[in-house]
DNA sequence: CGGAATCCATAGTGATACTG
DNA sequence: CAGTATCACTATGGATTCCG
């Protein structure tokens, strides 16, 4: 059959980089619950600049992540919302965390120095 | 309560962060299948530098995602396996892959230009 | 209100040469 | 063989100012 020895690795390397960007998923974590307007985010997410706040929304928006809704209204009105294609991706999203939660937190495998030794065979 | 809002998307950073880096993942998903040596995953990814390997793997390291093996041999040996943490998100990154597949070739959310229009309310 | 434009700092990545 | 050291380049993130 095919047996394409599909590059997984690259579907997984360009999925990833959708998600790649400093405040990509803490966006995408709020709008999982709601609509929200670009004001809101950014009072939302202590630190972030509105330069990167535009930047990580435009990309995402390209990206099929979100949709941007432009109220012709004075003053003007800009609501965000996630598509669901991003939606989708939540019980991922979750076995990470849950992967995390088992693994990251204890770190066991950390031995005496850096790299093990073999002698020889 | 506890009911600590759960700062989930903080642990989906951290461990997204394990596995930020350009060859991290290609790495991964060769060790997946053996133990590899240095030159090894050197002619197994085609366009990686000995510097960027080397980085990268030493990140992974310290992540504890893979052991380092010196062997105290001449000419030296040194090889690289997964740790058990790092067989562990195998599932995970295969649903990633399974959504890349579904979602992330299709890209049907784009209409006419960019940011829908809406007549005010 | 919701941006765009500009300038700047840093981190990640990469090519090359040298070493235990 | 398996690195380390150095330098250069690029992408990312951030502060500030200006605009429809």
């Amino acid at each position: 059959m095919a047996e394409v020895e599909t590059n997984m690795h690259e579907d997984l390397r360009r999925a990833f980089a959708l998600l790649s960007g400093k405040w990509k998923l803490e966006i995408m974590w709020l709008l999982y619950e709601r609509v929200y307007r670009f004001g809101e985010l950014r009072k939302a997410i202590p630190g972030i600049t509105q330069h990167m706040l535009t930047a990580q929304l435009r990309e995402l928006e390209a990206d099929g992540l979100v949709v941007r809704t432009v109220f012709a209204e004075v003053p003007p009105r800009v609501e965000y919302e996630i598509t669901p294609k991003a939606r989708a991706l939540g019980p991922t999203m979750e076995a990470l965390i849950a992967w995390w939660n088992e693994y990251g937190k204890s770190v066991p495998a950390k031995p005496g120095g850096r790299g093990r030794k073999a002698t020889s065979r």
